[in-house]
DNA sequence: AATGAATGAGACTTCATTCAT
DNA sequence: GATGAATGAAGTCTCATTCAT
């Protein structure tokens, strides 16, 4: 249709604008209330757009949920990719990779419940392709990259050699997304019960997941995976 | 279905049965379909018995999704409670504890699955008191036993000393539950993407922690542990 | 399910009554407002029953359509046996045939406005194998009755011996519908144009047709056919 | 779509092709899917001018309607009047008037469908006087024309001598209107059931109305009206 | 104890039409 | 003259739950 695009940059500018009111309001609801659980109308209201209004951006709630999907995966791919460059060995990445987990958790905890929520509700029953589509974005190099990681820790010696380059990383980082989503979900309920905030929890987590990859015939550098307490040490 | 009620002796017999039948069912469903998207009807048909009647057993569909949940639950602390029994070092108690969490995932993939569901959707939103009550069933004595286990692992030198009794294992078991119900909820999507089938990823993370949390000075009796591969040995 | 039917009688003729209102309400609706123009809340409110409880015996507003439709054609095919029934010759049980439309057009026109309507709207859109099941309760024998209607008038002397037995009624018929049709379709717009009552106009194109379909060689009885005006034999 | 205006000499004339373009894919719509169940959006995809372009043309979705029904009525008149002129008798006139209503029938039974539509749907609902001027079109001696017919055939001796001036020919058009429609709606389930092409069963309603309309003492001119089947003569 | 019937309160979505640019 | 955006008003249908029997 922009046949000349007169004002291209005025209408598109609009209607990204719009658009985006839309997905913040419904994360936020979503968040609040469960996927499920909110309705149109409520949307609606919350971002200040008419119901019918919101149907010419999204042609069903789905959509919706796709949106927001899309615009997690996209930020969290170029914020996971700053925190690796610069690490100088296999395990330094993988920490790095670790700690970028840990600092979303911190960062925006109800984005991280959304992501969990998507994962038990409806990643199983969604169309598989799409979610394909967009894992393909959130990973381009996809699980080899992975595969890469260990690999080259092997060789730098920062990790132990029984690793196995097709799985080990695969299982770690399922162990890490689980924990993460899982402590975002149960948020104050964990710490109540845990008593502890759920950062330290997830820290720990990374830091025994890290003692169990690393190569501990060599001594690491950072002293602070060694020991969460220096009187301890 | 079973309309002749052969040994309906009593009438709590006859109770019991249909309680059941309608929690069974409406596991099934919420497995298959997602909780809030099943409706009473349909558990209802699913069931045999008439809507109507399921009130005469839980006065709201809520009620349903404790009920099921209780179940669960009390199954599980039994299983539990036997794995872990006999087994010597802190360290050999902690592994069973994460071989069960093992087990469970390939015994029943779909209540690991519910219980994935109850954490992202529900856990957040629903009276505390009531999950505290049936939590102090599964773990009778509470979060203690985590520190107690920690404990007396670096007592008898199974674990390393830098362990924090109050919370390293209560990150580990974290990780292990959000692992192990990501895995169930996914379900072939993983396989497909990982490439691996999830009680083979499931094991390597258990290895991993394990690994992290063992005292690396002393060698740990059971050798697969150490390695998934015996040509690395 | 009806398992027991222990007030079998008494459920069933309650649904019965109940159905039949939403059914007469709907059709008298449709035949003011037009099929489509009418909506569930008219019908509802019309038929005293709450909306909810409508969908309780049609699924959908389509399945009112069909309800109505099968009960138009049980009817009117009772009723044209009865008619037909007991005449002598070939021509003279056409002619019965022919009479009866012109009855029910002045017997009940909105139910041929109905019938209009579904002509025009609905039948070509809708699934044929639902249609050929009611259409063969309104002409159980199928239009071969119409072949044999023919040969019988030919046998006996009372019909033209050029008609075709495979398609001259079938012609004749679909004729008759169609003006039977139209006039109660137009109603007293056709009155004031044609300045004449519907049913006179309807009767002279009957007497018009079976003048085409006799044996001109040999002379009917009934007088009445043969002018409807005295004066001018 | 024909966005450069190519030789859009005047405005008039641009004017001009984009209603016809609006009214053109109406139509087929229409005829597709039902007058009441094409929507606007519809209307205006396929014609390829905006919604809120085709507001500058028609005022609303009923006015489209009256617009295709004019162009229709037009073009008809016309093409009728081609038809009969030149025919020598009454009967031979009034002939040419229903083979004309088969010609339709053959060359755009879309159009035949529109009409359908129109008759059972709306005629009833619609301001009587907008049709009235619209059918002053049609038939711009009114039906005094068919009063007319009558009398010159009964004074040339080529029709029956009882017919009524008055309205003979009405009903006999409306039968022949409400025939032509009928197939035209039924379409290709007609042909399924009654076996024959339509035009066939049309061309055979023809046949047995000019056989009733004829003098049956005078040999008529044409001899293929007087059977289908040469055979039998 | 079991169940058929009923229903109020919404849920999602559609659509003809208006209006500012 | 053309059009993108907006929207109020409705429309169809669903569902958890209640109640009389």
């Amino acid at each position: 249709m922009n046949r000349k695009k007169p004002r291209a940059t005025t209408y598109q500018a609009h209607r990204d604008r719009q658009r985006r009111r839309i997905l913040d309001a419904a994360a936020k609801l979503f968040d609040e209330r469960g996927i499920d659980r909110v309705t149109m109308a409520e949307i609606t209201s919350a971002s200040g757009v008419q119901a019918s209004t919101t149907y010419q951006y999204f042609s069903n709630k789905d959509e919706i949920v796709w949106g927001i999907l899309g615009t997690v995966m996209a930020e969290d791919t170029e914020r996971a990719k700053q925190k690796i460059e610069g690490a100088a060995t296999g395990l330094a990445k993988i920490r790095a990779l670790l700690e970028f987990m840990a600092d979303e958790l911190s960062r925006d905890q109800a984005k991280v419940r959304f992501m969990a929520q998507f994962d038990a509700m409806y990643a199983r029953h969604w169309p598989a392709e799409r979610l394909l589509m967009l894992e393909a974005q959130i990973n381009p190099r996809g699980f080899k990259y992975f595969s890469k990681l260990i690999r080259e820790g092997i060789r730098d010696g920062s990790l132990r050699r029984d690793l196995n380059p097709e799985f080990t990383l695969h299982a770690v980082m399922n162990a890490v997304i689980g924990a993460q989503r899982r402590l975002a979900s149960l948020g104050n309920k964990v710490e109540q019960e845990y008593g502890q905030p759920i950062e330290r929890l997830f820290r720990e987590t990374i830091r025994i997941l890290v003692l169990g990859l690393a190569n501990a015939d060599r001594p690491q550098a950072s002293g602070q995976l060694k020991s969460h307490n220096k009187k301890l040490q």
